[in-house]
RNA sequence: GCCGGGGUGGCGGAAUGGCAGACGCAGAGGACUUAAAAUCCUCUGGCCCAAAAGGCCGUGCGGGUUCGAGUCCCGCCCUCGGCACCA
């Protein structure tokens, strides 16, 4: 072994030899039970940042982890390809956007590579290929076959003065990005996935995810479907002939109704205001409200509403009630219309009390009181007991409700029903840098699909992507300009193309069977290979990614194609990594790059004193990141893995310190040097039984203690922070060690077996972590082969086993005294060493303890009264 | 507003009802060195006490359960994230 540890050379020797002895490729022929680890798919931006370090080196560890238990671990590897900011930028500077992510990919896969991640290379894929999006066209056709995917008007940001639709990002601040115009609302064709038909499935599917999935996961999924029981109410409105339904939660509290409000873009609109003097002034109002709506102002929490003249009657009482036009009520949602409830419901009681429209209470307080409707000053959601509802007074909210709803639906006005939050999901772009929709309108046979043979249907190259007037494949005669497949009379090709979410929607099956020309996949892959043991990735994904993958997943088992529900066993949110932010008052300098800043927290530009702004996550307009590379250069990869799991638990955010890494890169060093101090030293023979003297027992005890720890903390919880603690601790041991041999002068033939053995589990354990310095270190060692395929220490629970314990003893509760007993001291044993003990003696005065608690080898309390 | 995390030394964090602060960072002192760096050793939650011994306090705040609470329960406060007029 060399003196000195550098880890440039030792990083750069092991990466290649991995790479030529393809060592971390994997097949489906093994032996060895299968373990498949995968990190989210990323996505080309041109730089990899600290948060991608983080990512990956968790799933590193855990790739590593597995492949030294036995298992056949699969580590795949690809990019997230398409997508907009690749257009945006060919858009500004000219460039071309598959030229744009090709040098993004080729500059973030050597970044990637140099921090010597155990990837199987040879499953790489990047979703800008054809050999990829072609089986997402095809999933798009088999999805429109099973009637799953169907298109419809509905609104999308457009510019009109370039006449192109825009992204939320684009039109943010309601102006286009380009030109400044406002931006304006422009209904569209576009094509929707029925997720909804499958609404039940991914709120029921949730319920095995407990326990493997982020709690908060769960739960935003839950939130996000919204499933909502209760029934559908039918209200005529005898004026003209019409009637409206409504959805409610809460048929219970009908009898409070005092009006009923539609959504401004409800079709009855127009039928109750037909002929009346008024219309023209209530369509306007609709229409304000349209625009205010989809000018999407959040912040907006004013009631706004109009009477449109015409009343609809209430089937339980036969009350006539108002139909309003109010902004609250949202068409997307529910069936767009809702009674009123002022006595029952926040939204509403807002409504009513601006309007000035009746109360009228329905049920009891939530402590039993009825009070006049006058007098409320907030609504009462609760569940209580009703009041006022005819011949269900006095029943509890629920039992009125079931019944109420019986009695709708046995006089045929009324049916219990259930709407979600979740909606079709709107899989259409009118941009160029995604996958063409394999779809063909004919004037004759109408939509018709390219087929199979003909696919992929190849994303045009060379397109002007500043254009006016739609999308750039709009633009492209030779794209659109087609024959149709069914009458081969003349036909125009569909110009939208794919959300990504469609591409990462099965992107880790695809690295199955990555280069499969006939199918997506073998079906026989993914039976071996799914589901996901372990997923990792952030927690923005937690819901629409997470949701549509999952829905896909269950389209591909209707389909016959996997077996399984879900396609993620278990899943690990990450956090941020974070740093501090400084911000010079002086706005011409604002956020300053930390180098900036001077040791006295002034700005190096002007002196004043500088803002130390809250740890935030970290992006290049603050001036936080950190470029990985650097790091890399000067501390190597080992030490920058090492430190940012270090920072602290996988799934907290992280915060970003220089001298954290050093720490670690120091750690590094010292390991190496203990590991140096043994490495040629012929051990002897090492055996359960073997006689030791005092430090090698000790050390012994202490490697096999730590190898269980660190084991513990692998399998259950995956706190890599506290196996890198004890990995410290560990190399703490040796040293100490090291020192007493050094006193006695020459070391005993067990004393070099015992640390042998210490720091070949250290160097085993540290593998999934820094594996290039742990290669090197297991090589020096004699070792022939690498390290992927070498075991995971085992520990021995009778080695670990301390000689004498140090049991706490505590009088009432509080810590007394400390005694030692042996591990095997049984608890009457541990009682008489407590009670003997001065401290307990004198605090119990001559009297007799109350109660003695005896936790066997930790501690006893002696209780008096 | 709703939902979900989180709040522990100077800092990052540890502790699955049983000795709070492991491990690391930062800091102080010492050894080695002509010197520096590196390395090694020691100390480092607060308060009382000249010091030691010893004692008291201490995991956001207030209650509770328990022999025992950072951990469990109830009520607040603060903070971060997600969603947001979802009937």
């Amino acid at each position: 072994m060399k003196e000195k540890y550098f880890p440039t050379e030792i990083e750069t020797k092991w990466q290649k030899r991995w790479a030529d002895e393809k060592a971390f490729e994997v097949t489906e022929y093994s032996e060895r039970p299968k373990f498949y680890c995968l990190e989210m798919l990323a996505y080309t931006s041109g730089r990899a940042h600290i948060g991608h370090v983080s990512n990956f080196a968790i799933g590193d560890v855990l790739s590593w982890y597995k492949r030294m238990r036995g298992f056949n671990v699969i580590h795949p590897f690809g990019w997230d390809a398409f997508g907009q900011p690749a257009e945006t930028a060919a858009i500004k500077d000219g460039t071309d956007p598959e030229k744009f992510t090709r040098d993004a990919i080729a500059y973030m896969k050597w970044q990637f590579q140099r921090m010597g991640l155990s990837y199987d290379w040879s499953r790489e894929i990047a979703t800008c290929d054809p050999e990829y999006y072609r089986w997402n066209q095809w999933f798009f056709i088999r999805m429109w076959e099973r009637g799953m995917l169907y298109r419809k008007l509905s609104p999308v940001n457009w510019c009109p003065k370039e006449d192109v639709s825009l992204s939320n990002e684009q039109a943010s601040g309601g102006v286009c990005w380009r030109c400044g115009t406002p931006v304006i609302q422009k209904e569209l064709m576009q094509w929707f996935a029925k997720i909804t038909d499958y609404a039940d499935q991914l709120l029921d599917g949730l319920d095995a995810l407990e326990g493997q999935w982020p709690d908060r996961v769960i739960t935003m999924q839950r939130n996000w479907i919204g499933r909502s029981r209760g029934a559908h109410v039918r209200f005529e409105i005898p004026e003209c002939n019409e009637s409206v339904t409504v959805f409610t939660t809460r048929i219970d509290t009908i009898f409070g109704a005092n009006a009923i409000v539609l959504a401004p873009e409800h079709p009855l609109v127009e039928k109750v205001i037909a002929g009346r003097s008024e219309a023209g002034e209530v369509r306007a109002f609709a229409e304000k409200l349209k625009q205010e709506q989809r000018a999407g102002r959040p912040d907006e929490l004013d009631k706004h509403a109009i009477f449109t003249g015409a009343y609809a009657v209430n089937p339980f009482n036969n009350e006539k009630l108002p139909i309003w036009i109010a902004n609250f009520v949202l068409i997307g949602y529910g069936t767009g219309a809702i009674m009123s409830v002022p006595s029952g419901d926040q939204r509403d009681f807002e409504f009513s009390r601006k309007y000035g429209l009746p109360f009228r209470q329905i049920k009891l307080t939530a402590d039993g009181r009825e009070i006049e409707a006058e007098a409320l000053e907030e609504p009462n959601e609760d569940w209580t007991i009703t009041v006022n509802t005819g011949q269900w007074s006095g029943l509890a909210s629920e039992e009125a409700n079931r019944l109420m709803t019986e009695y709708a639906e046995e006089k045929g006005f009324g049916k219990s029903a259930v709407t979600y939050r979740l909606r079709d999901w709107g899989i259409s772009r009118q941009r160029y840098w995604g996958t063409p929709v394999p779809m063909i309108h004919c004037g004759s046979c109408g939509t018709v699909p390219v087929p199979d043979d003909q696919l992929p249907v190849l994303l045009p190259k060379g397109v002007n992507l500043k254009v006016q007037g739609g999308s750039p494949l709009d633009h492209v005669p030779e794209y659109v300009n087609v024959t149709c497949p069914k009458c081969g009379g003349a036909a125009r090709r569909d110009t939208d193309t794919m959300d990504t979410f469609v591409d990462s929607n099965w992107y880790y099956f695809r690295y199955c069977d990555p280069h499969n020309d006939k199918q997506p996949f073998d079906p026989r892959k993914i039976a071996y290979w799914l589901p996901v043991d372990q997923y990792i990735g952030g927690i923005e994904h937690a819901v629409m990614h997470l949701i549509y993958t999952r829905y896909w997943s269950k389209v591909m088992r209707d389909m016959g194609l996997v077996s399984f529900d879900e396609p993620i066993s278990r899943l690990l949110t990450q956090g941020m990594v974070c740093k501090e932010t400084y911000r010079c008052p002086n706005p011409d300098h604002d956020w300053l790059f930390p180098e900036q800043v001077t040791p006295e927290k002034t700005c190096s530009l002007c002196g004043r004193a500088v803002e130390i702004g809250r740890v935030e996550k970290m992006s290049k307009s603050r001036k936080n990141v950190v470029d990985p590379i650097e790091m890399i250069d000067i501390h190597g990869a080992d030490a920058l893995r090492l430190f940012v799991l270090f920072a602290g638990p996988p799934d907290k955010d992280k915060e970003w310190s220089d001298t954290g890494l050093e720490g670690a890169a120091r750690f590094l060093q010292r390991v190496w040097r203990v590991a140096r101090r043994w490495a040629d030293q012929l051990p002897g023979d090492l055996n359960e039984t073997t006689e030791l003297n005092n430090h090698s027992r000790k050390l012994r005890r202490r490697t096999h203690q730590i190898i269980r720890s660190v084991t513990e903390n692998m399998e259950e919880r995956l706190h890599l922070n506290t196996c890198i603690s004890s990995l410290m601790e560990l190399t703490n041991e040796i040293q100490a060690f090291d020192t007493e041999v050094e006193k006695q002068g020459a070391a005993a033939e067990t004393d070099a077996a015992v640390a042998r053995e210490a720091v070949e589990a250290l160097i085993r354990m540290l593998a999934p972590f820094s594996p290039h310095i742990a290669e090197e270190m297991w090589e020096a060692y004699g070792h022939q082969s690498s390290l992927v395929c070498a075991a995971w220490p085992e520990f021995n629970d009778v080695l670990a086993r301390e000689e004498e314990i140090e049991v706490a003893v505590q009088v009432n509760g509080k810590l007394r005294s400390r005694v030692y007993a042996s591990v095997e001291a049984t608890e009457d044993e541990l009682r008489q060493k407590a009670l003997a003990d001065e401290k307990v003696k004198a605090a119990a005065a001559g009297r007799d303890p109350f109660k003695v608690i005896v936790v066997p080898q930790k501690l006893v309390n002696v209780v008096f009264k």
